[in-house]
DNA sequence: TATGAATGAGAATTCATTCAT
DNA sequence: AATGAATGAATTCTCATTCAT
């Protein structure tokens, strides 16, 4: 009984621990970046001493693993709802592309120092890191894609090279993340961006006579 | 008492040294990451004494502003030429794109290693890297703007946030640009990918009837 | 969670290794001289890691530096009774003054190493170092140029520019305590070196009629 | 004769260099001190080619020994008349004395740098310096014990331990040396301190009946 | 389990010295 | 003779990692 007693609080010191150091590392890594980063800065900032860090990690490479870990589940688990219904009108794929680009707008900015963090440092650590963040950005290109394949079957897109286009679109989501994520977005709100994001995916640039009454086209 | 024909012969073999240093250096960049390369690497590839490297740069920091700085301002030169001639029916437009795009390219798969070591690694090494590599995007983005900003004005292309939507291309261009040096384009070929790309750029996905005749809309 | 054992331990420990680093480089300055020896040398001496040098002192120059440190707040400590009764007839100054040099002797002696070293190298070190022993001297000086002062004002000594004098009577000691500690003192015992040094002090070279009473001259 | 100009005009020019080459090695040496001093240092502030110094010295240490011949052989030229004359009055002794401490003074006054500089670091450089500049004290010390020999023997200086008594002597004089070289002399002119320096030296401290008659005490 | 002093391998950096011109 | 670019041995210094408490 005490023992057991005993064991679950050791237990749950270590979780805080844990958690505390990765909090302090997402902190440290942001503000010196990855390289310069110490593990004693780490430590110093988690309040911790030198030696408890390896009770925990083999290295400064694998907290950050961790953190790109628990970062890319989190996004996955969140994501998963995007495909529920699929539309059926033209208005309804801008809603829904608006309304999945504005969810993952909300999430990533709750994960705003993550997000920043890996879109600045991960590519540099090592191969593996971009290897892995690569795969992260082809897979929310083969959801794209899997979207924009269902609506040039049912006529709502032009046919197109589905998998060049969702890695466009990939690219503008990225270069817009960055810009935003660094209070630099060359619009008013966000919510501008994302609009214009949406209405210049659906459209181009090219003008054209506007009425579209969201019906698919006569082909 | 330095003759001068001395002093030209040293300063030849100065400059000789310096080029032979800023290869390796790249060469090792590439292979191993800006992190993980030693100033003992690039001199053992530059076939130099360690010495010679600091008679040179501070820093290995500093051999990476080289050579972005090389990097940079042959891009520079080189896309002097992209606004020359405006073009004035919309097919001139695509044309011209396709042109610039093309040409643009070429030169960048002309320094193919310095170009992906920057995509990968500038912004991690610090805030001043970083804050020079988004000064190229942003003047990529701007020259960008201007040709849209002409694009509307002239009626080929639809009244738009321009600001946001070149940056939005940057992003694509950025995105396609990685793939394709790291040899994942998602087309058959470079052409064919910058072909769906300007498609994309100015009709985006919506599909819509086909017919243009390149005369601009009447409004 | 450290235990108040723990740190004590620790802190412990900690001040043990600093002194075995103190005293390897005292005796490693002595032998190699403060310019020829090296960190490595230190810690060889120490019998410690390279790193845990650094865990005490930022440099060389700093270890000199607590080295001074220790060696004038021992000096310090022990001139304090120096001045305490102060003499009424002029034997009692002889005596008291022989007393003080002697006492002064010894103290110096049981710091041989580090007294020697501090009259070789401190001054060349740099002009920080340079000022600080100058201090020192200047601070024996002026303890001398109070009793001198005091000598005068009573009548046993002769009315002088006192500051000249107790530098110059600085100097001579200062000689005369290389001259010993290098083992070139010329005189067959220190004490005989010290009575020559306080009979020419107060005596001067000039020959002149013998009997002093003690007693002050009548002016 | 074509080649004998022309062996001249080179051995003057090399001459010439070698003298730039001490003079910036006595400059920068004062300037920062022997041990931080570089041979860089010492040829820009020569204006020649690091390769240069190398024809005339071998090393740093070589450059400080041949100023330290060149000041020693200089002070040891014009100290030669120092025993020109021996006095034969009190009077004529201090005089005497006087007289070749400020031509002594004048002499070291017009080597400043190089006295101060030998002043501070050569028993810093390493044990040959020692020895050498002990050996320079020495002699003055010698110089010094063989006057006052002579005054013992003839009666106008009680006797005494004549070698203590010299060396305390030459220690009082590099004392006030020092103070003077770096404006620290306490007394208002050099003269008024070469006066208090002598009359005690002469006197002692002592304080006693006035009149002095110049005659040897009648022992 | 947590700690932080100690460690030492390894990297950066310096600078006296060489040598081709 | 003079030059200054190149050199690399030698040192300093850092910092991830270990380990005794």
């Amino acid at each position: 009984m005490t023992s057991d007693t005993r064991q679950q609080v050791d237990e749950a010191r270590k979780a805080r621990t844990r958690e505390k150091l990765l909090d302090a590392a997402t902190k440290v890594f942001m503000r010196d970046g990855f390289h310069a980063t110490l593990i004693s800065d780490i430590v110093a900032e988690a309040g911790v001493g030198q030696g408890t860090f390896y009770r925990h990690f083999q290295s400064k490479r694998e907290v950050f693993e961790a953190l790109l870990e628990r970062l890319v589940s989190r996004l996955l688990v969140q994501f998963q709802p995007m495909n529920d219904q699929l539309p059926s009108t033209f208005e309804e794929y801008i809603e829904a592309s608006r309304g999945v680009v504005t969810r993952m707008a909300g999430i990533l900015e709750s994960h705003r120092d993550m997000v920043l963090l890996v879109l600045r440092e991960a590519a540099a650590i090592d191969r593996a890191f971009e290897a892995k963040v690569e795969e992260v950005y082809d897979s929310f290109a083969l959801q794209t894609q899997l979207f924009i394949d269902h609506a040039v079957r049912t006529g709502f897109a032009r046919p197109c090279h589905t998998q060049a286009v969702s890695q466009a679109l990939v690219g503008m989501g990225l270069r817009l993340l960055r810009l935003w994520l660094t209070n630099r977005l060359p619009a008013p709100t966000v919510e501008d961006a994302l609009s214009e994001f949406i209405e210049f995916a659906f459209r181009g640039m090219e003008a054209r006579p506007a009425g579209r009454d969201g019906a698919p086209p006569a082909i």
